[in-house]
DNA sequence: CTGAAAGCGCTTACAG
DNA sequence: CTGAAAGCGCTTACAG
């Protein structure tokens, strides 16, 4: 008769290793390498083992797995907002990279607040990721000092990191606003201004690209620049478009720094009765799925955001095994959309 | 001389509650309790732990105390969608409502597909989630299995279940497919069209509604609905207003199940060149950002998603502390936005 | 290919 | 209020 372990009580009452070997009647090790390394283990007792998993209904414990091992298998991923299609997509390509390979994805939304940055970084430390994905090229002290005491490897999302910096993957946002600006210019816009939100990092190099080409032109002037550090809605594209046109007398186009600017702009001029583009050229960033569809369709630059989370993935899975990949940092571009807003 | 614990090359590198206890020069539990249930421990004592916690940068981990109290302080969310805004605001709610708790929170998007909620559920039961947040009231039969072999508490989100089962927060898909045919119909429309896609549990539900509605007044006819089980897109709303004017000579109304269906199908219809709602009356569901700002503004159903998150993990909570809520189910009512759509 | 022992880093359950 | 021992459920590191 088989003498039951002592119980103390504090069993969780799950099934564990150790009851599938018994009931297999080999050994713990034994039963865990026919989990995890079928192939060090003989024909025959792999089956017995897999038959009793499947008797038994056993689940592992990831916990305790992670402890043993000291491999979480947890990946850690950062967003700024999950309201914006432009992360929940980059999401959907991080999911499509790792499907199969067994991590946990740990989705964690910083709502574009430091603060909150630094709480969620602190609680998936305690998780010890085996990696994490970030939003983003540069973030701020205290996090980049909670990140430096862990060695695990790190991706960053969106831009492009300059080469001797931390991995990345994206595009050159810079780039992006200096092409839509340029590309206005060279359709005979003159009195462009640029409409920002949120003021975040990309926001701000999309603006840097707008000012670069306007200075180019000689074309640039402080009225020209409306931008507030509120988050990016519809409702704000609006606002602001009410407010551009009273600081910047004769304005002929706008450039906003995302599509849920845009399409509040191109609302409210509708409003204004003012013709798109006729009377007022309007552009958007992102290229969100609304943007192809309403009247006037909106002109924007289309960025490849599943692939950034794809690759992003990819390359830290990479990095996470210790191989040296090919690029620690990938350009995946972005496309001018010229449609009829503009 | 303090002789170091024999390491034979297994440990994390990381620092560990016990060596914050040798450094404050107490015993490991007293380390533990400093942390966890403060109360319990002298001011001096305390404040050496929590001195050397900060010197030493301790960070706690995670696997090693849910091993050891078989509390995993994980909550799984299962929602079928992240594109989808309504989900995003439902997570945001459930974020708010844990905040401060120490729980990690696992998102799963199932795509809407059950194979899909299958093996997510079946990687979430390895971390032994303390309680599991579900979107919808009745998960497929394998899932049900599933879920059927832990003890853990569920809470279902969106919908009403009956008294008897399972708890749940949300409103009455049914009631509001209904309100809103019922609205349709006092405003003297009476061909009304049905568009529905997906056909997720929500989309049937509303779709009853809408029956129910228009039988009540004679009003039903097949033709009237034009169900498609692809996701719901601006682009699809856009395509199956064309099929809904093709197959329903003399539609006068269409009732989209949501909003994402319904701006395609307004954007489609201008066109076609049809005043909304003079010719052709248009109303959605869920009241996302956009439509309260597009031309013509959309009549639609405004729902509860956040307060439906925060209310559910809420629930949530108080059932894994083992306590009896006021009230397993919770209806948080919808809202009919008469815009200028219909 | 198989297994007995030890250990991962915490907390439970006692004892004082 | 404090602590020594044992245990949570796995895997590592050996030994055979």
């Amino acid at each position: 008769m088989l003498k039951p372990t002592v119980n103390k009580g504090r069993a969780s009452g799950r099934i564990t290793l150790a009851m599938v070997a018994r009931h297999a009647g080999v050994a713990t090790m034994t039963a865990s390498r026919a989990l995890t390394q079928p192939g060090l283990v003989s024909q025959p007792l792999r089956d017995r083992v897999l038959k009793s998993v499947a008797e038994l209904g056993y689940v592992p414990n990831r916990a305790a797995r992670a402890l043993a091992s000291s491999q979480s298998k947890v990946i850690a991923v950062l967003v700024p907002s999950l309201a914006n299609a432009v992360f929940t997509e980059v999401l959907a390509g991080i999911e499509d990279a790792l499907e199969g390979d067994d991590y946990q994805i740990l989705i964690g939304n910083t709502r574009y607040s430091e603060r909150e940055e630094e709480k969620l970084i602190t609680t998936y430390l305690q998780s010890a990721p085996d990696g994490m994905l970030l939003t983003g090229l540069s973030p701020c002290p205290r996090v980049q000092q909670l990140l430096a005491g862990s060695p695990m490897p790190l991706v960053s999302m969106m831009d492009l990191a300059g080469a001797d910096e931390q991995p990345s993957v994206g595009f050159s946002q810079f780039a992006a606003g200096q092409t839509m600006t340029r590309y206005l210019i060279s359709r005979g816009y003159r009195r462009i201004g640029f409409m920002g939100a949120q003021l975040d990092e990309r926001t701000l190099r999309r603006a840097d690209g707008y000012r670069q080409a306007m200075q180019e032109a000689r074309l640039a002037a402080a009225e020209l620049e409306v931008m507030v550090a509120q988050p990016s809605t519809i409702a704000l594209g609006a606002a602001l478009l009410d407010r551009m046109l009273e600081q910047a007398s004769g304005c002929d186009a706008i450039f906003c720094c995302n599509d849920d600017l845009a399409q509040g702009a191109v609302f409210q001029a509708q409003r204004r009765n003012l013709h798109i583009p006729g009377q007022l050229a309007i552009c958007g960033f992102n290229d969100l799925p609304a943007s192809a569809w309403m009247n006037p369709t909106l002109t924007t630059i289309s960025t490849p955001r599943y692939r950034i989370g794809f690759e992003a993935a990819t390359l830290l899975r990479s990095l996470i095994k210790g191989e040296t990949p090919a690029a620690r940092h990938i350009d995946l571009g972005f496309t001018l959309m010229a449609r009829e807003s503009a």
